[in-house]
DNA sequence: TATGAATGAGCATTCATTCAT
DNA sequence: TATGAATGAATGCTCATTCAT
């Protein structure tokens, strides 16, 4: 059997066997199905798993959501961060500093320690997975990048940016560089913040 | 056409000749699979899938390369090209500009358009596929960067410009981002060297 | 899905009164059970379906009718029309008259337009429906009416003449055969009528 | 569990347990088919079941025939025999005297003693069963038939010869009721003898 | 009493893999 | 050696039914 590989480690949580309780069981689902999906990806994870996790039958995973692929699309749902252009001004370093942060070194608990962005790449090979991370990336952080950026080639230079940010998140949580991954968030947002800038003043010289 | 033509041919097809020799009916497999691994991803397709398109039975995958994973691991591994800091002395930016046009703008036939990276990343959600695009990535591409570029930090500044790479190739071909992928290679590689510059020339300031 | 074809209109009526009684409950679900079984059959409806056409909770059905089983027993049971032998004295054409509208040209509105027999034909390969259309069809329709006729083989003759109107009902409603389908009544009425006389009246002749 | 009534006897065939042998399994499997559905119709019957019957795994089924619906589809199927209006010429009542034994009097082992037509009428609820049944019944034997009747109702006089040896299969195996079931042969089709001559014979009075 | 949360057996179907030939 | 028949565990999902509240 091949497929050892697969994590079969139990619930990290499953405080209480809480019995008839619409919400809690929910989102005991969301909790566990979350965790499943980010370590195991969404055809790596069964139905039945999650539901064990939870502690629950897994006939109530279609209950309450209809289908895995509902439930995927809940779990990895986030509030997007209002907090690229929105929020008090600060410069722009700030806020690609926060992003660094959020995606790259930042602990997501509820995700595995990745950033939900991650997790969906590693299963966005499923056409609608793709499509949500394609809206939650471009139409949520990257549009408003390039807003906040002028001149005529703003949205490819945002779209520089947000692939910096996403490849270093690759590099630390999937690909598992070394330097990145023993890293500080000090040491890198000093380097982030200078290819930032180099895309964001503007140079006299075009010269590339 | 890629920008290093280092793709060694083969047929494309393999229609018809109904009695093939042993190597012969091994490169068919081997073809079948890449194509449908970069296409479906691992989890995506089928033995038998890929056994009909080679035209023999899907018992022969078995015989030939033990199991699936195998079959994946052989079919994605291509020799890392020379092309970093080997061959005839370049500038980097030179070097960097290849990379990208192989990355990200490339038309790797053989893996339905895509760099084979990519192509692993598609699937890295397996450990035996994440373990290969580590081994590739890093003690492949990265590792020879870092020695090129000089400093204390070189490795750390050596993945950021892997992880702007990466990501754009994600972007492009995973996400479907806008801009990135109306670019033109042109456009690009303009802005990508002045990153690569600014994280290679040293800085008098070391303001981040 | 190709069972798309399960009709999922909503129940035309129990819209509002929400509170009711148990009676008026009880009275709901036999409704919807009955509409629903018939268009549906037995194994094509779920308890669900008819609770939420009755605008209950499904664990209702349970609580009045035991089983689902028993709430399609009940559902399709209906008084067993006295028209046959009782009633005022009419010539046996005019009987089977009635019972060729009754059972292949009726309009059952609480049917689905079927006559119930024809509906539990269509689930009869349960054996409980079976029995309770043996019941039905044998120990009702069948013994008045073998007792009207007179001669040795009655009760075969009856049967006979209760086959060819089961016949037809399922030719119309389970089949669809076109020209019974597009018959009128009274294009029909002759043909039955001369059949019937057959096998009423003595012949001389015994030859088959 | 109300459910008990699903018979769960073992396959009285299973001759051998033949093995690797394609032809022997697919007929081991379709013969399996029949009598499981001639006895519990379509949703009544497992493919579990059918292969346990069989002595192979369920997995053959869709190896062999693509899903239950098409196993379903090819073990009801049965050449239609072509002696209505073909063969020798021959009076109509020997015809349908020939029709009354095979549909209500044959004994067809391999659909657990009834004809074809009466166990697709149990599954008829599906629309795929229900076309085939059509198909079948108006296309194969009643066009025959009408074509070998003369005058304006041939269509409808030729569907109530249909409906009447329809109707006796129905009651004989499906209803049970007692006068057919105990009938001979030769009872019987002395009077249908006389009602097919009844609908055959022009009538110089019209009268119903 | 009535609600609805929970259950678990069951469903058809797919898959990588093995084994007899 | 190579074919393809056979396997069995796993898949997502549905259902009638029960049970706690």
């Amino acid at each position: 059997m091949t497929y050892a590989d697969r994590m079969t480690e139990a619930a990290p949580s499953a405080p209480s066997p809480r019995r008839r309780d619409r919400a809690a069981t929910r989102a005991a689902l969301l909790e566990a199905a979350r965790l499943r999906f980010s370590r195991q990806g969404f055809d790596g994870t069964g139905v039945r798993e999650i539901a064990a996790d939870a502690g629950v039958d897994a006939a109530l995973v279609f209950r309450y959501f209809g289908s895995k692929e509902k439930l995927y699309a809940e779990a990895v749902h986030v509030e997007i961060p209002q907090g690229l252009t929105d929020g008090p001004p600060r410069p722009l370093t700030r806020v690609t500093d926060e992003l660094l942060y959020d995606v790259v070194f930042g602990d997501w608990e509820k995700f595995d320690g990745e950033h939900p962005l991650l997790v969906m790449l590693r299963s966005a090979h499923r056409p609608a997975v793709r499509d949500q991370l394609r809206d939650r990336l471009c139409d949520g952080y990257l549009r408003d990048f390039a807003e906040r950026l002028g001149g005529g080639d703003a949205a490819l230079r945002a779209e520089l940016i947000g692939a910096l940010l996403l490849g270093m998140g690759v590099m630390r949580s999937v690909v598992g560089s070394p330097a990145l991954t023993e890293a500080t968030f000090d040491e890198t947002r000093l380097l982030v913040a200078r290819l930032v800038r180099t895309l964001t003043e503007p140079r006299a010289d075009g010269v590339g």
